[in-house]
DNA sequence: GATGAATGAGGATTCATTCAT
DNA sequence: AATGAATGAATCCTCATTCAT
């Protein structure tokens, strides 16, 4: 009665899709925004549009809901950065990534805070995400890195991890700080204006990293 | 011994500032490790060796004791980043401060992830925090960094906030992420050796970035 | 036979309002019995067959079960003492009015010691209590007092509050100092038998009341 | 040292009598509003500008504390009543009696207020309450009430115990019941003019109640 | 798929009380 | 006589979760 009668095989319905994704959506928000423990599914639920009870049939408790969420959100960002894995010449790509992943998070600002939540907590869920998604990442990134470092380059093949590392916390810190910084600065770091400003400063930035040397190391 | 035999009467009784403090020192491990949601109190009353209860004699709630946690570590911080305030110029001071920051946070690890958890929950101590603390830092930074951006210099005044909100990324965001990046690159990044490096690492990209910007600005 | 087999549709299952009313029964006796502080909600979920927890389910916290309790007790209350609207003449219905108060109050006795205690320590309750449902019955009780008292009648107008406090006081008190009675009497005052005579007496007293002075108004 | 060297042994020094009478005081005020439970100890202590650990200098504990309170406030108010035993007969002391008891509950007005919680929550303390204090009272009330209650009186030796007490609940309803009141009717019905006008309508009621029965009982 | 009701575990906090100072 | 610190027990209430409907 409640059930449709027709494509009843046809995998979970419509509705089921939409629910699942509403919960996620605001599951993400909220994990981002209180972290895990603040977080309550009684709120997630609501927020949802539904009752905690209903929530469970969808995920089979509040972590698998959380690594849901975590999944959701990284595997995008993942399949962004693998252009990185094409062995093109980092200072090529360079702009086109960081503009891209700016862009990228800038439409999922939850994300970056959530992981950076995630990273400082050192939670339960923080291996998981490490060696299924960043630590292949930071390979990658770090032979790309590596590989361009010639002898006449600023930074030294010991100094990829810091500088892969640097842009993580460049990149993720502008996101993760938002909330505090728009309060001292005054604008919100996460409008438009403000992340085209800083994809601008990053790319800027970029640039000047890979400047070399000159010949006297005078500041 | 552990009674002082003179000015036996001056302020609280020795004891009271030892539990007091041990309270803090706890409180502070256990908020950067797990969050303020995720903490509580009578963890924190366990790992000072005190009853729950006990420790309301203390502290008149989680908040209370939370902020005092902040407080406790965030002015010293503020007080040896005031260097800036004596007007000299940024790039002869600029890697003491440095150093002398990440020297600071390395003895108060906790300090940095509880701020950056903080930061990016953005909870109700944000702006306390914000309007106090960081506030006025920032705009002493801004300054300085502003006098020194001559008509030649690589960066404009525009992107002051930028720029000195990057090196916050870059020195917290080494902190915050650490447990993430202890699992992704295999050593911790707080050991001695890691925070020397990255202390190095740091004071290098600030002379880079210093650098005058050449002619063609190929990249 | 205990689930209705028709409108099986109709508000909330059977059940739900089955343990709401046992809550809210038990609560009555309770808070009758040993104030708003001194019942435990514990104590009001053991009573009722239930968990703490569960109770929660059924009123958002302890104050609204108290509030529930005291509407469901005052709201019948209030449509009984309605009679006073009537305009009718008020030594007619009064011995109705007496009698049917205190049959029903005994039916209910928890109910005066309930509002006596609220009285007594004027808690946040009060006021509403107050505005909501004692005072238009005090306005009516006042006005229809004032309208009997003539010129030759024992009591002026201005005595009228004072004469349906007093009433309130012969009723309630009967209630709310059974306990004590009780003890010293020797015979509870809440039995069918005493509360009968006390009925009898107040009707009688009542009467004795609206007797016309004498000339002399020796006592 | 901090104890003063002379008249060590003059019984308890003069302070600690004051703090005592300073803590029964509030005791008395806080137990009247709140209840037993609902007052702290805590509480009576702040009020008191003392430690609750300074209060158990005085008080054994906080049952002894409330017996304390009950047992200051009720012995003056037995003294004021033995009037009756003298055997006067009550028609003559009844008005003086009337006015004297309201006269001293004025004074204490929250002893009726405590008294009223005590019995109707039927306490532990009730029984001593009753047994000590109330218990012999009554006797003597109804004794002296029996005794003149002739043939020709209106009311019957078997009400005597009803209209004893019908005058119980008019006292000490008035104050009990004070606080609802107030919101109700609009004035204080412990200032002054109200207590007056309370005792004066009282003592009419008192003379209204004794007179006799005309020949056809019609209201 | 949705929900109301139920619950054990645990949350923060208050309580009355003790004791060394 | 006064108090700061300590505490076990109890407070109200929320949590994640289950299950019958």
């Amino acid at each position: 009665m409640s059930t449709p009668d027709i494509a009843i095989a046809e995998a979970p319905s419509r509705g089921a899709y939409q629910t699942r994704d509403r919960i996620l959506d605001e599951a993400e928000a909220l994990f981002a925004h209180r972290g895990f423990a603040g977080t309550s599914v009684r709120d997630i639920a609501t927020c949802a549009g539904l009752t905690p009870a209903s929530l469970y049939n969808h995920f089979s408790n509040k972590d698998a809901l959380y690594r849901a969420v975590l999944e959701r959100g990284v595997q995008p960002l993942i399949e962004r950065l693998s252009v990185l894995a094409t062995g093109q010449d980092v200072h090529e790509v360079g702009p086109q990534i960081i503009e891209g992943i700016m862009a990228h998070l800038a439409e999922h600002s939850h994300l970056p805070r959530l992981i950076s939540l995630e990273a400082a907590t050192g939670g339960e869920h923080l291996n998981e995400l490490a060696r299924d998604w960043i630590q292949p990442l930071m390979n990658r990134a770090i032979a790309a890195f590596e590989d361009e470092s010639h002898a006449d380059s600023t930074w030294t093949a010991e100094e990829a991890p810091l500088a892969i590392s640097a842009w993580l916390y460049l990149i993720f810190g502008h996101f993760s700080m938002a909330p505090l910084l728009s309060e001292v600065l005054g604008r919100d770091p996460l409008s438009p204006e403000a992340l085209a400003d800083q994809s601008r400063f990053l790319v800027k930035l970029a640039k000047q990293m890979s400047l070399p040397v000159p010949d006297d190391g005078a500041a």
